[in-house]
DNA sequence: TTGTATGCGTTATCAT
DNA sequence: ATGATAACGCATACAA
């Protein structure tokens, strides 16, 4: 009798003691075998009420906690996400990242997060740990990666998504936005607004780069005047706008409108011309990009070029989930576009 | 002769191709055991030259990436980390896990991220559910905790270091500073600095109120004016700032000194003031907390209290894997402590 | 230095 | 509705 149901011999209690509960223990305890409690936990209907119940009361009462580490290796799928992005502490990417999250979290998957550093070299660092660990997804930011990186990643034949950029040759999916339109239509806004010179502030990423190129090309071209440039090797930082205003007024930039990679290096300028009795957008006029939760609320407002950050978070995570559970995509490459804000700064 | 060393025979190459290639194979291949395989990665030294280049050969042909899924199970080591912070779009946090993740990542460990977004609730849920990874550790941002989540981890048996706070008696280590030494010392600051009225602008998080109670005691005590206080349920933003300083003026704070629970909150406070006319540190002082990356170029430049964040984070990580490495640990409970930073803004 | 046997805690495939 | 059995891919103890 000592293994009928409701007991609790020895071994069991020992078991509880150290730790180490398992289906098995449980079922012992229920009176039923392993495998029940596994369908019990996984497809409760093909279980009776009556030993549902059983297995429940175990549960409870050795609070058996699921190894998912088990359950990957024999179901072969680790309900795993990597998440790669350049940098965590950046916003731009943290906000895209909370909303893909916990869209992902409602499925029943973990994220596994990690940092690259815009560097390529690094990421295919990064993603040569993570596929150790048998990730059913993985995300990536940009469009452009290591050739190494791309083996890599076909071999392990998991669904990719990149998100943050656009191109009508993704990995597998991506969802993003065109940065040379974006950097276009700023040119463009600009022009129209009658702004005949320019000043760029821009950080030193691939992606930044190229909204820089296009605005450039764009500007030129309806202008005549090449636009100034202040180029940064590193991200964007307030401290940066502040010294790239002041870089920009030595290399000659008297007025017209400052285009700045980031509402972060925007709002640094807004605060040095403050400090120099500049007048915005009376002397010079400020573009941002990004539109920050502080950006409606500097002084003045900042025109700002808006991505909508948690909906791009959103649906990375349900496309990639789509793809990881079979379910058809409409698209390989989804474009969520971006909108120009118009504000006090310009 | 089919298996021996370099031939690469039909099933070998089915592995291959189909993308299941394991120890087993590379053994194959090698000419050796699946165990030799195992030992030439994880012990090196304890395989011939030879046999190793062979091994090494092996890897490179099929493109071998260890399973440490199936490593884990095996071991009942993860390797994983679980790390819990309140919001990750807040830079106090990404910046303390950026620096964490990165010693981390430097030992060999992962790192599964998730939000607990102030709740002890949802903590708990969080922790539930990362515990089925079975994590060889897990970071928690404070000290306080529902019951059933320390019941949880005191089952799973692992290591837990507590940040951004600290206490006596830390589940198993702690790492962080005083609260309600910081609001005394934020006080003690104001009160030196003349100023006999204060305004108090913050977020509604359980540390943000600890801070916020000590600095209203410890102000009060001294001058023998209790602050007037506005409170905001969700986190600090700029545009809170701008708020918290209308509200201020709205519940009739003129003049004195101005406390905030962020440096965010600050910032927006220097916004309005500047909107309105109001010269800082003329006519009001403004003290804010966390030494962000813009304080020290804000208009004015922000006094604030600076806690070292990297510093933070890569301790906890030292402490964390010095832990489940069962080296020694000087301390369960420690103190980096933090310093006010003076500034213009006061 | 290398290999054999065993087990980690699940899921999947058959039976019953 | 439930159970027996065999993977899953590796690490560990023990042998040789």
């Amino acid at each position: 009798m000592s293994s009928a149901p409701g007991k609790t011999d020895q071994a069991t209690l020992a078991e509880i003691k150290s730790g180490t509960v398992t289906m098995e223990t449980v079922g012992r305890i229920a009176g039923v075998s392993q495998v029940t409690v596994s369908r019990a936990l996984n497809d409760p209907k093909k279980v009776s009420a009556k030993t549902l119940q059983r297995i429940q009361d175990a549960i409870e009462l050795t609070g058996y906690v699921p190894n998912m580490v088990a359950g990957a290796l024999a179901s072969r799928r680790s309900k795993l996400i990597a998440a790669l992005v350049p940098s965590i502490t950046n916003v731009i990417y943290s906000d895209l990242m909370q909303n893909f999250i916990n869209v992902i979290r409602g499925s029943g998957y973990h994220v596994l997060m990690a940092e690259t550093g815009f560097s390529q070299d690094e990421e295919q660092a990064v993603v040569s740990t993570m596929l150790s660990r048998r990730p059913d997804g993985i995300l990536l930011t940009g469009i452009h990666h290591s050739s190494g990186c791309k083996k890599m990643l076909l071999g392990a034949g998991i669904p990719v998504i990149e998100v943050w950029d656009i191109t009508e040759n993704p990995l597998d999916v991506c969802i993003g936005f065109s940065h040379i339109r974006a950097g276009e239509e700023m040119a463009r806004y600009a022009a129209g607004k009658g702004y005949d010179k320019a000043l760029i502030v821009s950080a030193g990423d691939e992606r930044a780069l190229r909204r820089k190129n296009a605005f450039a090309n764009q500007f030129t071209q309806l202008t005549g005047n090449a636009p100034i440039e202040v180029l940064y090797e590193a991200g964007a930082t307030i401290e940066r706008g502040r010294n790239g205003l002041r870089s920009g007024l030595e290399k000659g930039f008297q007025s017209g409108i400052i285009m700045c990679s980031s509402d972060l290096l925007a709002h640094g300028i807004l605060i040095e011309a403050q400090a120099r009795g500049i007048k915005i957008p009376e002397d010079m006029a400020v573009l941002g990009f990004g539109n920050q939760d502080f950006s409606p609320f500097t002084l003045p407002a900042l025109t700002t070029v808006e991505i909508n950050r948690p909906d791009l978070g959103r649906r990375a995570a349900e496309a990639l989930v789509a793809r990881i559970e079979n379910q058809p995509l409409p698209d390989k490459s989804i474009d969520v576009g971006f909108e120009l804000i118009e504000r006090a700064s310009t």
